[in-house]
RNA sequence: GCGAGCAUAGCUCAACCUGGUCAGAGCACUUGACUGUGGAUCAAGGGGUUGCGGGUUCAAAUCCCGCUGCUCGCCCCA
């Protein structure tokens, strides 16, 4: 049996409510803070990566779907959807749409992990990029309050919203380097990766989770109090409209975002029953990414959010399963089964679920199926109804049966469907 | 890339530790009791080379080894 590759799965018509609920109030929450999504392909080129999410990085190094097509181009599945956006925004020359152009994104991304709980080899992301001339602390701000708003609506309750600044080109290399002064007797004493770390990407070792590694981090100097003049500033501000908002968040000044490109804000959403990966969403500033891509000089800030960990938090009732068909036909005999065809079609024009078997079978099976598959009425069409020119109606809750023209029949289905079910759909 | 756990019917699991009643139950499915009327009940039935391969043994779902797959964790990230 051929079955889906490792970390990807099918998602059932069963489970689509929910994919189905996250994504139309994405879109709807969003839209409401004049985002519009974008569709950007599903793979680039490999330099596009590269460049934006950074050599070094896990993503990059290791962990692309990266290939060689026909002609000889080397392109990746997307990691990340980060790089394509700003793409996009040089290449269609999107500076020219306004001062700050909100775009969101929805889909399928690639990393090339061992797939565990919430983490997966294509997974999908829901994410917003604000990109523009400006860097105002307040973009951060709305932003923020757009995917807390969102998870609100979702009914996520049990989360937690932390927040850094990662400094920018002025201050972080300064700051790494006092970090790495004053780490640089306690190194050869802490663990394996933070001693790789400690070469490569001294910042990530702020994240370690090491027991026996967190009194040296403790003690290490704060990013937050190394922060240039603009960037402590812009924090404060940041700070400032978020509690305007109302909004409740944490400090975190080990919050490092893993992506190069990263630069000041940088937040993390966590949430409750995720397993080890309880990331369900991030993001943050990348003012510079695109000058790295060759555009001209643009702010900007995004997030992106799992949706695969976005359900595991979700509550179960979030989503109501699909509707239930409006008529279930119950035929008998060749004759009847052409009138229920004509049926069928008919109603199915006004927009109503109908459902028939195409075996022939006993009325009971017939409305015993019916009743599995939950319909709101059945019809019965035998040789009496075709004698006598009415189908039988039964309502399926109450069991009241009476006889109708088709014409007759089709009326009251349709003025059936209450007006609130069908503006819902 | 590393570590641990798990793999029996479509699904959830039992039997495994303490090898030896034919590999079982519930749910689901099909059929009948009930010739044209669902939900309940009762009965019958279909469906398994116990993930794959090898070994030990008179005998393996059960013990041992290898492989594959899945799950969880490390790493990293959404």
């Amino acid at each position: 049996m051929i079955q889906t590759v490792r970390g990807t799965f099918d998602i059932l018509p069963d489970e689509l409510p929910r994919w189905r609920l996250v994504e139309e109030t994405a879109r709807a929450v969003f839209r409401c803070y004049g985002y519009r999504e974008i569709r950007t392909p599903i793979f680039e080129r490999t330099e596009l990566f590269a460049r934006s999410v950074g050599e070094e990085t896990d993503i990059v190094a290791k962990e692309m779907y990266t290939f060689t097509d026909r002609s000889g181009e080397r392109l990746s599945l997307r990691p990340e959807s980060t790089a394509s956006v700003v793409r996009a925004y040089i290449q269609h020359k999107m500076w020219t749409w306004g001062s700050v152009v909100k775009l969101f994104y929805m889909g399928p991304h690639f990393r090339y992990e061992r797939p565990q709980k919430g983490r997966f080899r294509q997974f999908h992301q829901i994410g917003a990029e604000a990109i523009g001339h400006t860097d105002d602390p307040a973009i951060d701000a709305e932003l923020i309050e757009m995917v807390e708003e969102y998870l609100e609506r979702l009914g996520v309750r049990e989360r937690a919203l932390f927040l850094n600044s990662v400094g920018c080109a002025q201050c972080r290399p300064a700051y790494v380097r006092r970090l790495k002064e004053a780490l640089a007797g306690a190194i050869p004493r802490m663990c394996e990766n933070c001693r790789r770390r400690y070469e490569v990407n001294p910042l990530r070792i702020l994240d370690c989770k090491v027991e026996d590694d967190q009194p040296f981090i403790e003690r290490a100097p704060a990013l937050v109090d190394h922060l240039c003049s603009a960037c402590a500033a812009h924090f404060e501000a940041l700070r400032r409209h978020l509690d305007a908002r109302g909004i409740a968040y944490r400090i975190a000044p080990r919050l490092v975002r893993g992506l190069d490109y990263y630069t000041r804000t940088a937040f993390e959403i966590t949430g409750a029953r995720l397993g080890a990966q309880n990331a369900i969403a991030g993001g943050g500033r990348y003012d510079g990414l695109s000058e790295l891509l060759g555009g001209p000089p643009a702010k900007g800030i995004g997030f992106a959010l799992g949706v695969e960990r976005l359900l595991l938090a979700l509550p179960e009732e979030a989503a109501v399963a699909d509707e239930a068909p409006d008529l279930y036909i119950a035929y008998l005999g060749e004759a009847a089964r052409q009138h229920a065809f004509r049926l069928a079609r008919r109603l199915r024009r006004e927009g109503l679920i109908v459902l028939y078997d195409f075996e022939e079978r006993r009325l009971r099976r017939l409305m015993a199926q019916a009743d599995r598959v939950r319909a709101r009425y059945a019809v019965l069409i035998g040789e009496d109804e075709l004698a006598a020119g009415r189908y039988t109606l039964r309502d399926m809750r109450t069991g009241a049966q009476e006889a109708l023209s088709e014409d007759a029949l089709v009326q009251k289905l349709v003025a059936s469907r209450s007006p609130s079910a069908s503006a819902s759909r």
